[in-house]
Parts: structure tokens; C-alpha cells; sequence
DNA sequence: CCAAAAGTGTTTTAAATACACCCATGC
DNA sequence: GCATGGGTGTATTTAAAACACTTTTGG
């Protein structure tokens, strides 16, 4: 009785992509389930906890397996585990990660040239979500929360970008994750002075003025997580 | 095969109480390990997740099985799951809770008065632990650490306080969390504005001059838990 | 030249921080 | 009265926000 109770790891996999209308939108892939229960519909990608494996691995294993890509940020969400959120007992660790634009257009690429793309995956827009099974929508929901909570107090946008960006690319990204404008000026002292981005001297060019390349601070980590080691926060 | 990881839930459970020096400090209880793996040594407390219970409410019953007490605040801290954690596959929810003080004093008052409290439990400051079973010296780091961070921006601290407090009550709270002293004038200037007090017209005296006393404002939560409903959060 | 985004400067507002000082009580 | 913590006042520093203005490109 201690037993029948079996672990799940899913992953809230987040991205930006440009619409339509021109805009950046927060976008994630969705798994279509083949079997009961919730059969037909979608799914955070994600499955069992086997013996062999942390929960974390399991992330980024499933994770690569749906994206083909592996993740520019990967931390722990929440373990959901209340007792009437599946037909069977369900603990599920739930994960949450970054992909980087650029690897996920290339990725997308290259399944349209060869014409074999992952099965029964799709990407959606976050705010044109269909339905989905168990309680994913409240997972989802919690995962932008934390989202634009963390953007706030550390660098998680630049898990977005590529190596070289704009100022105006990581405002994007800001104002994709926070769902409002930002004033440019203010946006550009802030960033600035955090110390997290070094300036190249390379430009890019196209339209109006050429806007000045950045890269990364790789010294400064990307979201403190506190005493906790890698073996249970990030892949090894 | 996908078997064999068992459940548990843990949880870190923390009070302030009043050291041989007078000053208020952090103190948590923990439990003697009466069986192999690491008999004989101190564990956070806890128990098997059952299937017919969920984490937060197996948390919730051992942290009453333990203290007999019921917490002031509970919110799960982190799914710990390396494969290397237990000679056995076990994969930890723990929660981290706030105890009131004033409880904490009456029920070991009453444990003093009947004569039986509970066997192979013992509180310890949490700067002077013991050696520990398990990552449970880690997982503590981690509670302590996100009760720093989250004093910051919530009113977390209330949760170690009786119904009715002084400023210097509330400071000393906070100055034990933080482990540094608070200036009292910007201290109260800063935590009146937040409106989370509610003053009373009854003061406390017996010595110096008499300080006022304050309530909570119930209107305002605790803690942000953001989107999660209470089923994964708290106690219902 | 004009439109538009890149980038700089300046002013205002709000919030910490530091610290001087007065108040009310027990002894 | 005096020591001590309770409580108020005020100046300084820092950061956020608002917004005018200059620069550099493509067309």
C-alpha cells in the first residue's frame, strides 16, 4: 500500500517565436496522448521515473527526445501530487526549461529538409493553448508565473537568445515574458549596469541605425539557485 | 521496473525560540533514526507517502505526529531524487513550515507537566545541528535559505509570532532570519507601509516604556503562492 | 530629406539608509 | 534622575521612471 503510487517527470519547455502579427510570443510543444486516460488530447511532454535515473535527467532526457534540442535553462517547478489529479495515483515532478530561438529554428529546419518530424508534437502559442489532459493548464500557468517572477530579479530572458544579441532582442524577450512595453532608455541603463552583458564590437545592420552586439557574462550564472548542488537543479 | 522508487515526504520545520543568551533563534525538531540506513542518527521528520494522502497533507500529519502541533505557514521547498541520495531509490517532497512560537512553548510545557513527550525527538538550533542521515544537512540549508529569501518580499516572519506582537518582537524575528541587525526606526517606517499590521489600542509594558501591540491584517496572505490552488499548497 | 530605431541626457519620483533626537516607563 | 528601549523627524543616497533629444542608417 506504501506502493501504487508511481513518479512521472514532465517538462514545461518554454521558447520564443515570432508570430504572424511580427511580435515574439512565448510558445512550448505539446505531446497528443494515444492512450487512456485523457487519450486524444495534449499533454506536457514528459513519463515515468525509472530506477536508473534522476528526476532531472529524466527532464532533460524526455525533453531532447520530444525537441531534439537540449535546454539553455532547466530547473524543478513543483511536484504535483494531489491525490485526485489522475484516475491512478500520480506523483508528477514537473520541470520547467529554456530553449534558445535560434537552436529551435534551426531544429524545425532541419525537419522540414529531411521531412521526418518528431510524431504527435506540436508547438502552441501560450495564449492559444488547446485543451489539455490532467491538470497541465495549472502547470503551465504556474510555469509562466515563476517566469516572469524570476525575470525580474535575474538573467533567465537570455535563455532565449542567441550567443550574440541586441539590446532590443533581450527587450523582446522582457516584454514577450512580462506581457507589457518597456521604456527602451530605462531598459538599456538597467541591463547595463547588471554587469551581465559584455558589448562586442561587432553591429547589426538591415534597417535604421546598426544596433551594437552583445554576449553573454558566462561568470554570472543565470538564476541563483541557492545551496543546491547540481545533482538535483540543473543537467550534469 | 518502473517500480521501486518509493515516495517520501519529509519536512523541515522550524520555530524561533529564546537561546541561554537571551537572543531569539532559529530551532528545528529532529528525530532519532531507530533503523538501518543511518540508525542511530538524526533525521528531518517524516514518513512514507501513502495513497490515499497527498504531500501536503502526509507533511501536515507528521509534522503534528512530531510536535503536535499545527503550522502557522507550509509550503513544499523541493522533490529531492538523485539516484545516489538513499542506498534505496527514494525520491523526498519536502515541505518547510513556521511554527508559532508561543505553541512551541505551551506544548513542551505540557509535555513537562504530564511527563511523556514524544520518544527520540529533540529540538536543536539550527546553528549547532548534528550530524545528519541522508542529504538532510543540505535540505535544511536549502529551507533556511529560501526562508532568507522569502522574508524579503512577504510576511513570512509573522509565522513564528503569537496573535498579538510588538514591533521588536517582529524585528527580532526578522533580525534572527536574516542574521543581522535591522535599523528599528526604518524597520518600523518600512513594515507600517506595507499595511500588513493592524495596531491595537493594547500595549505591552514591564519594562522601559510600554510598546504597542499589533495584529495581522488577514486581509493580506502570508506568502504570494502565485497560481496553485490549495490543494498542492497549503492545508485545506 | 524623412522615417525609424539606436543611443544619450536630464528631471522627477519613490524608496532605502543613516542617524539625531524626543518620549515614557522601571528602578 | 537616569538608563533603556519606544517612537518621530530629517537629511542623504540610490534606484526607478518619464521623457526630451541627438545619432545613424535605409529608402
Amino acid at each position: 500500500m506504501t506502493q501504487s503510487i508511481r513518479v512521472a517527470v514532465s517538462t514545461v519547455i518554454l521558447t520564443l517565436r515570432r508570430a504572424e502579427s511580427g511580435e515574439a510570443v512565448l510558445a512550448l510543444p505539446l505531446v497528443l496522448r494515444t492512450r487512456e486516460p485523457f487519450a486524444d488530447q495534449w499533454a506536457l511532454p514528459g513519463g515515468w521515473l525509472t530506477s536508473a535515473e534522476s528526476p532531472v535527467d529524466a527532464s532533460a532526457r524526455t525533453l531532447s527526445e520530444t525537441t531534439g534540442l537540449a535546454p539553455s535553462y532547466l530547473e524543478q517547478l513543483y511536484a504535483f501530487g494531489a491525490v485526485d489529479r489522475s484516475p491512478t495515483r500520480v506523483v508528477s515532478i514537473v520541470y520547467w526549461a529554456l530553449l534558445r530561438q535560434d537552436d529551435v529554428d534551426a531544429q524545425s529546419e532541419a525537419h522540414r529538409a529531411s521531412g521526418h518530424a518528431p510524431e504527435n508534437v506540436r508547438w502552441f502559442d501560450v495564449h492559444d493553448l488547446p485543451q489539455l489532459a490532467f491538470d497541465h493548464a495549472k502547470i503551465i500557468e504556474y510555469a509562466l508565473w515563476r517566469l516572469r517572477n524570476k525575470v525580474g530579479y535575474s538573467r533567465v530572458a537570455h535563455g532565449f537568445l542567441p550567443s550574440e544579441f541586441t539590446l532590443a532582442d533581450l527587450r523582446e524577450a522582457y516584454e514577450a515574458i512580462l506581457g507589457k512595453n518597456l521604456d527602451p532608455a530605462n531598459f538599456r541603463r538597467q541591463v547595463e549596469a547588471s554587469g551581465n552583458l559584455l558589448p562586442t564590437d561587432r553591429f547589426r545592420t538591415g534597417s535604421h541605425r546598426p544596433a551594437r552586439l552583445y554576449r553573454y557574462n558566462t561568470d554570472v550564472a543565470l538564476a541563483d539557485r541557492g545551496p543546491l548542488g547540481p545533482e538535483e537543479t540543473s543537467i550534469r
